[in-house]
DNA sequence: TAATGGGGGTTTTTT
DNA sequence: ACCCCCATTA
């Protein structure tokens, strides 16, 4: 018999138990979700059902490897691993590489992430020559995301540029004319982005034949985090479960923070609509947070004008907790400095720095946080932001990885050639001129494409022609040698490059082995390539493995990425309207209740300990001296903050004023003489 | 043609 | 503060 931590209650042990029909369970925060599915998982296998016929859908890999673990740890067998599972991309990724030829793509067709899709539109605007007037375009990454909600949401373009870039709506037509060759040029390179993975994948599963043998290829359906689906992942499941019921979808619609990448709660609250016969499990009973905490979480979900399904009731009671407070700073210096002095209090009672968090809406406002634990030597991690800005190392190798299996992907080798010194743009694109033969293609086949890197060469700078032939040469794979061996020489191929573009060289270097063992198992480089893009390293540091295994550090996240996760103590901070709400969310109704969703799923990560933080005022960067006052979160109504106790802002601490930087400026007494002024 | 600097407009969250 | 575009310089 499956025996988890703590028993399952009623409900749970319902859920797990469930007969073989549709089955919806709708569980809030901390009611034990994950439990529920591992036991189901679990229960499914006491019953014959082989391990690989069984499908775990979840929203990271990370939660797909937690939930599988605990069902070994239970079962203690090692056919757990056979169980099929990860993100909708990365299945989709699995599905898309054994199914190729019947979906008209190449063997080794390139997978783009944001920022690569994000290139390849410029690149394609500036084909088109559309510029910038008057009306000035959107930059690339906001194009990719257009094109994104587009696609996602089957929303008609010139409603979605209304609503995310009204400064150039009318300029509709031109932008349209642009997804069609962004379209058209990735299927020219062989090269799919995250959505295009979704949309081949369903094109595979509603195909008669090939969805039938896809479906059928699993008893179970298991869909975790189902509230943050979208569309096509929707067509997708229903197209998977067309003739057998067994499905399992997991949610909580208070907890759907995704609608800008298309997910729409409704999708899990009007389930029964899309699986026929579904029957429906509620859990409410509050495993991790305290009552304090609870009652500050539903204070917030009764400010939401359509409500939540769950009502959080504390299940067993959380010793030792604290009334949930609400700091007041007198700026973003003075709430670093609180911030971290309450976080080492918290440690000095005996929480670790790994039971603690500090969540934010944005990923820069932890910016100067990170100078402060930086400056007194707290150990932390970072979660959430963009995580390859300072990995672009790791990108140009996996540019050489998807080289060697798709010669036409012209993405990598602009970015490759223009590592070597002396070549720009201008240069790259010749050089990629050269490979292309009569017909205006680039060879597919090493054999034929060998004449044509030499012409290639032929194009570059003398003084670089060296480097670059060693690197092309490094392409071909040489016959009886391994994939570890192969990716190991084109990093050796590439070090020369890295070593001439960047600074620290020598750091990005050690990453770059890492990734070389990473080619271990798999079959094919680009496959290499295509999942370190779809499950990218999750903290900044992360490429280089833990460097202190048995240290303990701080954990700061932005709330999308603490989804899922729990701490003894949650910091908020930047709980002022305009960071959180974001302003940029302000826009709709839909996006202010989204922004609900997610200071919900920031409150309930806490266990026992939870603190909001609000800086009174910000200071302006641009202007010396210069600042505005900040108005506390609207989402800190009345109701909320009857569950809060109120921390005035505390007498500035002249000790903590530090000799350099921006607090400098601004000395304790100005901040003082100002406060005093403000009553 | 690559690299650099100034001016102006946008600024979020992730697979 | 960042990114994008344009103009200038080497």
């Amino acid at each position: 018999m499956f025996a988890p931590a703590r028993e399952l209650n009623a409900r749970q042990r319902e859920a797990a138990n469930f007969p073989d029909a549709p089955l919806r369970v709708i569980a809030g925060p901390g009611t034990g979700k994950t439990t529920t599915l591992t036991a189901r998982v679990h229960v499914l296998l006491e019953r014959g059902v082989a391990p690989e016929r069984i499908l775990l859908l979840t929203f990271t890999r990370r939660a797909a490897r937690e939930i599988l673990g605990r069902v070994r740890a239970s079962r203690g067998t090692d056919d757990v691993r056979r169980v099929a599972g990860g993100t909708f991309h990365s299945q989709a990724h699995h599905t898309l590489r054994r199914h190729h030829d019947a979906l008209g793509l190449p063997e080794g067709f390139g997978v783009l992430d944001q920022a690569d899709a994000a290139d390849l539109m410029d690149l394609v605007r500036g084909e088109l020559g559309i510029v910038s007037r008057d009306k000035r375009l959107p930059k690339k990454s906001t194009l990719t995301a257009l094109y994104s909600r587009v696609v996602n949401t089957a929303t008609p373009l010139a409603q979605v540029m209304g609503e995310m870039t009204p400064w150039c709506a009318e300029r509709a037509d031109e932008v349209a004319t642009l997804f069609g060759a962004f379209v058209a040029r990735k299927r020219t390179l062989g090269l799919l982005d995250f959505d295009d993975l979704l949309l081949y994948w369903r094109e595979a599963a509603e195909d008669a034949a090939l969805g039938a043998t896809l479906g059928a290829a699993y008893d179970h359906i298991l869909v975790d985090e189902f509230q943050d689906v979208n569309r096509v992942q929707l067509d997708v499941l229903v197209a998977l479960r067309r003739s057998d019921p067994r499905v399992t979808l997991v949610g909580d619609d208070a907890q759907a923070i995704y609608g800008f990448r298309g997910a729409c709660a409704r999708y899990l609250l009007d389930a029964h609509a899309h699986f026929a016969g579904l029957t429906t499990i509620t859990l409410e009973l509050n495993y991790r947070s305290s009552a304090a905490i609870l009652a500050a979480a539903n204070a917030l979900a009764a400010d939401a004008p359509e409500g939540f399904s769950s009502h959080l009731r504390e299940a067993v009671p959380v010793r030792g907790a604290r009334t949930p407070q609400l700091i007041h700073c007198r700026d973003e210096r003075d709430q670093c400095e609180t911030v971290t002095d309450r976080v080492l209090e918290l440690y000095e009672q005996g929480v670790a720095l790994q039971r603690q968090a500090v969540l934010f809406r944005a990923a820069h406002h932890s910016g100067e946080l990170e100078i402060e634990l930086a400056r007194r030597r707290i150990p932390f991690v970072k979660y959430g932001g963009l995580r390859y800005l300072e990995a672009a190392h790791v990108k140009d190798l996996l540019a050489a990885f998807r080289l060697t299996d798709n010669p036409r992907d012209e993405m990598a080798w602009f970015r490759l050639l223009q590592l070597l010194p002396g070549v720009g743009p201008a240069t790259a694109r010749a050089a990629v001129g050269a490979l292309r033969d009569l017909d205006g293609r680039i060879p597919a086949t090493h054999d034929e494409l060998a004449p044509r890197i030499a012409a290639l060469a032929a194009t570059l700078p003398d003084e670089t022609r060296d480097v670059a032939e060693t690197l092309l040469a490094a392409f071909v794979r040489h016959r009886h040698e391994t994939l570890s061996v192969h990716a190991e020489r084109l990093r050796v191929a590439i070090s020369p490059l890295i070593q001439g573009a960047y600074e620290d060289a020598t750091a990005r270097l050690e990453d770059l082995g890492a990734l070389v063992a990473a080619c271990d198992q798999a079959t094919r480089l680009s496959d290499v390539a295509a999942e370190q893009s779809l499950e990218p390293p999750a903290s900044t540091g992360d490429l280089a493995g833990p460097p202190m295994v048995d240290e303990d550090w701080l954990v700061l996240s932005t709330v999308h990425s603490a989804k899922g996760l729990e701490f003894d103590a949650v910091h908020i901070i930047h709980a002022a309207d305009g960071n959180f709400p974001a302003d940029m969310a302000l826009g709709s109704l839909e996006g202010l209740e989204e922004e609900r969703r997610l200071f919900y799923v920031a409150i309930t990560r806490a266990r026992r300990d939870l603190a909001l933080y609000v800086p009174l005022r910000y200071h302006h960067h641009r202007v010396r001296d210069d600042h505005s006052w900040a108005q506390p979160s609207r989402f800190l109504s009345d109701g909320v903050r009857s569950t809060l106790a109120d921390i005035p802002v505390s007498a500035p601490n002249p000790r903590e004023s530090s000799p350099s930087g921006p607090a400098a400026i601004d000395g304790a007494g100005v901040v003082a003489r100002r406060l005093s002024e403000l009553w």
